[in-house]
DNA sequence: GTCCTCATGTAACGGGTTACATGATTCT
DNA sequence: AGAATCATGTAACCCGTTACATGAGGAC
C-alpha cells in the first residue's frame, strides 16, 4: 500500500506546478523564480529557496524541465531552467484540473474567537495590527498594479494577472473594512454587546 | 543547536493553542473537539483526528491538560479533558501574543495568474465552481449565525464568535463579487481585454 | 442489511520552513 | 566598514493529512 498521507493530493505536490508555470513565462534560474514570485503573486503564494532548489533537481531529473548552466565570474553557476515539452503537458494537465479544497488558517480569528479570555487592548491591538497589515498589502497590491500597466501593458499575461490583482484588492478591502468595523465596535462596547 | 526547522514558530504548534482554546469552552473529548471546531471555526480553522488524539496525550504528558476517563458499554472510553492551570497560562499568553505572519496559498488564483494557457471554458468552470463554494459558504455561515443567535444568546463566547462570522461573511461576499464580475468579464471578452 | 454515529488511536508519508554553509561584488 | 545582492545548495525537523484498524449500537 504506497499511496497513504501527503499533504492533500498524493505525490503530486502544489510547489512543482507553481515554479513549473513561472517557467512559462520564460525561462529562469531558481533565484530569478523567488524574485518573480515576490513582485507577482506573493500575496496569495509563497515559496523558499530551500523548497525551490531541490524542486527543480527533480524537476530536471523527472525531465520536466532542461537545464543549461551559465558560467560566472565571482559568482556560483547560475542554473536556468526552461520547460520541456512534457514539462509543459504536465502543467497544463494540472491547469485544467479543478482545484483543490484549500485548507485555510488564520491564527488571528483563531485569537479572537478566543477574545473573551482577552484584555480588550490587546485584543484591539490584535485587531490594529491586522488592519495595517491589510493597509499595507493594499498599498502594495495597487503599486504591483501600477507598475503592470507601466511596465507590461502588452504583455500576453497581463489580464490574467490584474485578475488575481483584483481579487486581492477586493478581499484586502473587506477585511479592512471588517477590521474597523470591529475596532468601532469594542470602542463603543469596550466590556460587552 | 537544536532550534532549527519547523513551521512556522520553533516547537509550538498552531494546533496545539486550537485544542488548548477549545478546552477553555467547555470539558472535551477529541471527538467532542473535532466536532466542535466543525460546527463553529471550520471556516477558519480545521482539524484532523490524526493530529488530535495525538496531541491531546502530549498535552497530557506535558500536564497542560488533565485527562479523565468514562467508561461506556460498546464503546471505547471516553476521555475527557480539561484544562489545567498550567494550560490555561499557556494559552492566555499566546492569546496575548502578536499574530504570526500567515501563510496564504491559493490555488485557483495560482491556476488563473497562469490562465493565458487555459481555454476559456475551462477557467470558467474554475470561476464557476469557486462562486458556488463562495455560495455555500456563506449560507453555511449565515446558517451558523442563526443556530447561534438561537441557541447561544447568553453565552460568554457569543460576541467573539459573531466576530469571526461577520469577517468570515463580508470576505466571501467580496470573494463572491470578484468571481461573479470576473465571469463577466469574460463572458463580455472571450479571447482578450 | 447497510449506513451513520460514537470513539480512539497508529503508521506512513509528503510537504515545506528555517538555519546553516559559502563567497564575490556592488552599493551606501 | 558594513549591508545588500547575486547564487546555489543541504540538514534538520516539524506539521499535519490520509488511510488503516477496530467495533458496538441505532436508524432507515
Amino acid at each position: 500500500m504506497r499511496s497513504r498521507g501527503g499533504g492533500s493530493g498524493g505525490i503530486r505536490g502544489r510547489s512543482r506546478f507553481a515554479v513549473l508555470g513561472m517557467l512559462t513565462v520564460e525561462p529562469m534560474s531558481g533565484y530569478d523564480i523567488k524574485k518573480f514570485i515576490e513582485t507577482s503573486v506573493a500575496h496569495f503564494w509563497r515559496e523558499s529557496y530551500g523548497n525551490i532548489y531541490p524542486l527543480l533537481n527533480r524537476l530536471t531529473e523527472e525531465k520536466l524541465v532542461r537545464r543549461r548552466t551559465q558560467r560566472q565570474k565571482g559568482k556560483p553557476d547560475r542554473h536556468v531552467y526552461s520547460l520541456t515539452a512534457r514539462g509543459r503537458t504536465e502543467f497544463l494537465e494540472w491547469l485544467g484540473e479543478p482545484v483543490e479544497a484549500e485548507t485555510v488558517r488564520s491564527e488571528l480569528l483563531l485569537k479572537l474567537f478566543f477574545g473573551r479570555h482577552l484584555a480588550t487592548e490587546r485584543l484591539e491591538s490584535h485587531l490594529e495590527e491586522y488592519r495595517e497589515h491589510q493597509t499595507r498589502l493594499l498599498a502594495a497590491l495597487r503599486g504591483t498594479r501600477e507598475m503592470l500597466d507601466r511596465n507590461h501593458a502588452d504583455h500576453p499575461d497581463l489580464r490574467y494577472w490584474l485578475l488575481t490583482l483584483r481579487r486581492g484588492e477586493l478581499v484586502a478591502r473587506a477585511r479592512l473594512q471588517w477590521a474597523r468595523e470591529s475596532l468601532h465596535g469594542f470602542a463603543k462596547n469596550p466590556g460587552k454587546k
